[in-house]
DNA sequence: CGAATTTGACCCGCGC
DNA sequence: GCGCGGGTCAAATTCG
């Protein structure tokens, strides 16, 4: 009903009336990398400033959690609700549109597809404004999993465990934006966030434990996680922790820093 | 009964 | 100026 009709009519003009922080992003197994290789996404209808961030995981990672979750880690904290999908010109796979429905102002938004030339890997493109603030609530895996699960289905694939994270911060305004870098995904959460955000992202460390991570910097973005699976674009957290960190170095202080461990997991850290 | 998902149509931006 | 493609909206349908 207006699942679609109604309740997007809400998201669409509604800015989130609690804007606070950035964008959280949690993508379904994924670590912050700041890339900065965003193609303009040339989103139509009202394309102001958005975040934009992609990340890749592994279907598998996503089925499995959708399966029940044995003890998967959720694919999203999120919830996000598909509002459409799409097939895409060079792509046999279709793309899934989802909004987060986590809070009615929430203008974030993800696209997931399956990677045309690694299908076994999602892609998952995260936008969000500016300005937008994350809901509080992000417990609503099921939609989340679901468009993971979706992607999936789209397209039927073996599965792999590896996991490739590319995150395209789109550059429309640096300066003003203190999260530019990391801010979709992880971005400058409230204090509030911030604490709930350790818990959130447990399951990553999870995660990483149990299947190999791969993050894709910008320089491998292009390859798009592709035929190299794990191996080409797998190198050491601590690069990415450079990068990531280098990236920081522009953002303001409200960033959150993601700090990849391996065995140990993720890290928070707050400037 | 309510919420979410699915599908088709429409609109907008970009490229040629 | 026209066409292509992508993205979003809206109504209907399905599931919980």
């Amino acid at each position: 009903m207006d699942g679609g009709g109604s309740s997007s009519s809400s998201f669409r003009k509604v800015r989130n009336p609690f804007v606070t922080d950035q964008e959280l992003e949690e993508s379904d197994n994924v670590s912050s990398v700041t890339g900065a290789e965003s193609p303009p996404p040339t989103t139509k209808k009202g394309k102001r400033s958005m975040q934009k961030r992609v990340v890749s995981v592994p279907i598998k990672d996503v089925e499995g959690s959708r399966l029940k979750g044995e003890g998967a880690p959720p694919s999203d904290s999120w919830a996000w609700r598909k509002y459409g999908q799409k097939p895409i010109k060079g792509s046999p796979y279709p793309r899934g549109y989802y909004r987060c429905s986590s809070s009615k102002g929430c203008p974030a938004r993800k696209q997931v597809e399956r990677s045309r030339v690694n299908p076994t890997m999602l892609v998952i493109t995260y936008s969000c404004e500016h300005n937008h603030a994350w809901p509080a609530s992000r417990h609503n895996n099921t939609s989340a999993k679901q468009a993971a699960a979706a992607a999936a289905e789209a397209s039927e694939s073996p599965t792999k465990s590896t996991t490739a994270i590319k995150h395209e911060p789109s550059t429309s305004q640096p300066d003003t934006e203190p999260d530019s870098g990391m801010e979709d995904g992880f971005a400058c959460l409230t204090e509030d966030s911030i604490l709930t955000t350790g818990d959130e992202f447990a399951w990553f460390g999870e995660m990483e434990t149990t299947s190999s991570t791969v993050l894709e910097s910008p320089l491998f973005s292009e390859r798009d996680n592709s035929e190299a699976d794990d191996k080409a674009v797998i190198f050491p957290m601590r690069e990415e922790d450079e990068s990531l960190f280098a990236d920081l170095g522009e953002l303001p202080e409200c960033s959150f820093v993601f700090r990849h461990q391996r065995n140990v997991g993720p890290q928070v850290g707050i400037c």
